[in-house]
DNA sequence: CTGTCAGGCAAACGTATGTTTGAAACGTAT
DNA sequence: ATACGTTTCAAACATACGTTTGCCTGACAG
């Protein structure tokens, strides 16, 4: 969290911010200010608002889809099964080990996710489409492995049940704890969460596909 | 979509709205130009924008909230088991049927959903949980008798699990569909994400909770 | 006809935002 | 020391927002 120049310094700061609070409320006089830059420097470095949201991201993806890719790959050589639980054991290690200086990093990472998703133009969503596609029909082959029994249309479907569970649950993490914590007089953290998410996705994906014999052909 | 006075017609255009953009990205001088009525009525008739949400959710909750009540009733009375099935099954029914001369309306009612739960301040959760909490707990108490195996902590985020999966996948719809459908050459409906959804949650839902035997007492 | 009042209207107000500007400060090579 | 490209800075700009204002309309009661 403590990067030395001015450009490093803004993304640092814009990307807690942007995860806290989201893009549109997030404006650029709280992350310079906060940040103890100038305004003027997110225009002179990036050239807009958004092209530092897209560095943001970048910064942040870039490693995570290289890791994994890796990871995925030394799976396919070393002969390790494609299971569920190591497929998404691999995922969840990552998405916490980025940065393993900073605990809370994960979290900020799935509700940069979760904030990229739920943009409503999707201009972000078609950049991460292009840019980390591959990465993401890699991890989908490798589930198929896992689960040949499910068409793969519906596979695709429930991976995006899956992300939803996972962003939208650490998005929200906050306020969730506050409610656990009332109703059950229990703190969680990211990783309890985690832990807890693993069971609930694999059973979810590997579910049973009795009654939707409708229209799952695997085409294109 | 036609309601005939000016609070009827700015409530079913800010109720769109909201849902395809989100509560900050929604202007009030788009809601109202979109209804055909003047800026200032707005604040007229609700005072301020934020009353305005409120009153978007309580016309759409209230009914929701009363259906789902008594449907839980009724099924207690009738003696129908507690089956996951069954008590996904009303809600999903109820959250598509509460408008059915609308078929979207149900991807409304969602899509309101999570832009609700992703309000960084969580006003509007604050007031969700106190005005439906009551649903909410005989929602998830029957769920527990169709999972007795499943702790009631581990259910509670079992339950936001599943909701993020919901909220997420249709509150992305839109560009979930061209990606399935540049990848599989397949279209998808609302009916067609919820009918699939249902065996992924009763699938995450009564996963086994072995490897999760840490904290889980039910206190408060 | 007159008075009253809720509702609708165009216009303006104050504020916050993203962006741009022009000058000052800095580092570095000549 | 001088010149030059880069970076920083305070200030302003244009725009969009939520909200408020003052006037107008139209119906209805006296």
């Amino acid at each position: 969290m403590a990067q030395a120049g001015t450009v490093g310094r803004i993304l640092d700061t814009a990307e807690v911010l942007f995860a806290q609070k989201g893009f549109a409320e997030t404006s650029l006089r709280a992350i310079t200010s906060k940040a103890g830059v100038n305004l003027a420097a997110v225009n002179y470095h990036f050239g807009s608002k958004e092209a530092l949201i897209q560095a943001v991201f970048e910064r942040f993806l870039t490693p995570f889809s290289l890791a994994l890719d890796a990871k995925l790959v030394e799976m396919e050589t070393s002969g390790i099964p494609d299971t569920l639980e190591n497929v998404l054991g691999i995922v969840f290690r990552l998405a916490m080990g980025t940065h393993p200086d900073d605990p809370q990093r994960a979290a900020i990472f799935f509700r940069l996710s979760g904030q990229a998703y739920s943009q409503p133009q999707g201009h972000l969503r078609e950049y991460l489409h292009v840019h980390y596609g591959a990465v993401f029909a890699r991890l989908q082959h490798h589930l198929q492995q896992a689960v040949p029994g499910v068409p793969p249309m519906e596979l695709f479907w429930r991976v995006q049940f899956s992300l939803g569970a996972v962003i939208f649950t650490l998005s929200g993490m906050q306020s969730l704890q506050s409610i656990s914590k009332a109703d059950f007089n229990m703190d969680a953290s990211t990783a309890d969460i985690t832990r807890r998410l693993l069971p609930f996705l694999v059973g979810g994906i590997q579910a049973d596909v009795s009654g939707l014999l409708h229209g799952d052909s695997q085409g294109g």
